[in-house]
DNA sequence: GACATCTAGATGTCTAGATGTGTAACGGCT
DNA sequence: AGCCGTTACACATCTAGACATCTAGATGTC
């Protein structure tokens, strides 16, 4: 396999026609495939390129690698149902967020400090005030063992109740923090996006760097419409398909 | 630097250190990172590590490999500005695709078989047909010369106009085809989710497996109810971490 | 000036081999 | 039977070295 050079790598082609096989049936949805030696004896290639080629199909989603024990071909799909909206063509976006609650809530597990990078800069820009005004907090909501979503604030230190920043703390975060620092908060914006997960979240999430997240991010405002409280959610489904789906709502 | 061991791996903790001179400012947006060969040197470990390392911070969005040339610190999130509905939390789903329709319109690329692949078998339950009784379409959206959206459309063979299977053509493909055909269509569901670019989505969208992309998938109806197309589109920003931003709406 | 060609240096691919480490099953011991 | 250590085998990491190929700039030619 390693003669006749073509433009396109070998570990690429590999990477195809293992495809191929999954999409023929011949490696059915769950089964295991070859041993990473196996492969590179059956087409004469390195183990390092079985791996490349491998690496591809599961950044691709369509295998599953499990250490220790073998790579899988991944089952179709997964998909949340969700929402609705079925005449308008609209979808109610506060709720997408409290379908993915778990009962137990948020869960604070960090209070970082707001120093200036990047990250915090836009946030500052987007809230109207300077980062030295700022308090940041990081939380994550499980589904099960798992976690599914990591979210951060930013804001005002002046809105942060006491405790509010405490790794452990556990609630429903917004509705509680609006109450505890007497405000009301009402939805300014929101944004729906694909980004891949940054270092940072891969260890929070327990995944791969570069795992596709749902990101939705918003700001809230007070009722006279200052900016109080810039969010960032990155959400991620049991497999690298997880799509968020929104049903027809029989009562609209 | 490879003495000590630790558990976490050697280009994992590279890859974090790297991040930490570009959070710190040590690289700038914009600036070259040293070759490969330099951090190998710098840090005395493999260039092989080095490049898992680099890999790393790719698929994280944090900079952009360019080869021949060097490796560079990606600029800030590119957002695009779409949509808009400021009390009621809502969003127009539909608008969501006009707002990413270059004035070329969509180009259909291919006609695939329908064999009753993976794919193939969803949209047929999604539709309520056998596979047999359909018909595929593949298209992109370009913005500039790029493209930016691969849509994947499954409709009855009955309802696909002669000539809309023929690649190259261009123009408004749903409304065109439901004027061609001689139908109405109305919306039944749409979904939003992340997703990683499967090999065939790189290919035509000229990026790497696994890029995060924003899917949008949905079915429409004819006026009696019955489903008649199902779309899925990969929409994929200028980079990994493009994000779709829905906007106040002033006259709403 | 316009265009072709060369070249240094960068990333991309591939091989060979060694060692680390998680998993699950087997089999002996209690 | 049930617990627990051993062990085979899987993927994970890392090194060393070679060659391929792309890019951009310098150089040469018309």
């Amino acid at each position: 396999m390693a003669t006749h050079r073509t433009s396109t790598p070998l570990y690429r082609r590999l990477a195809r026609q293992l495809q191929e096989r999954i999409d023929a049936g011949t490696y059915t949805a769950g089964a295991r495939l070859p041993s990473e030696p196996e492969l590179s004896a059956e087409f004469d290639v390195n183990r390092l390129t079985v791996r490349q080629a491998v690496a591809e199909l599961e950044r691709a989603g369509t295998i599953e690698i499990r250490r220790g024990v073998g790579t899988f071909v991944r089952p179709p799909a997964v998909r949340v149902s969700i929402d609705v909206d079925p005449r308008s063509q609209r979808v109610d976006l506060g709720s997408v967020h409290a379908a993915l609650h778990s009962r137990d809530g948020e869960e604070v597990v960090a209070a970082p400090p707001v120093t200036g990078s990047a990250e915090d800069l836009e946030a500052a820009g987007r809230l109207g005030r300077a980062p030295g005004e700022l308090s940041r907090l990081e939380s994550v909501i499980r589904l099960g063992a798992e976690v599914r979503t990591v979210s951060s604030y930013w804001l005002p230190s002046a809105l942060l109740p006491p405790g509010f920043d405490r790794p452990g703390l556990r609630g429903n975060l917004v509705p509680e923090l609006a109450r505890a620092a007497g405000i009301e908060l009402e939805y300014d914006w929101r944004a729906f996006g694909a980004i891949g997960a940054d270092l940072a979240d891969a260890e929070l999430l327990g995944l791969p760097v570069g795992t596709p997240l749902l990101v939705r991010e918003g700001v809230s405002c007070t009722p006279d419409g200052a900016p109080a409280l810039y969010v960032r959610r990155r959400i991620v489904g049991s497999s690298a398909r997880f799509v968020l789906h929104y049903r027809e709502h029989p009562d609209r």
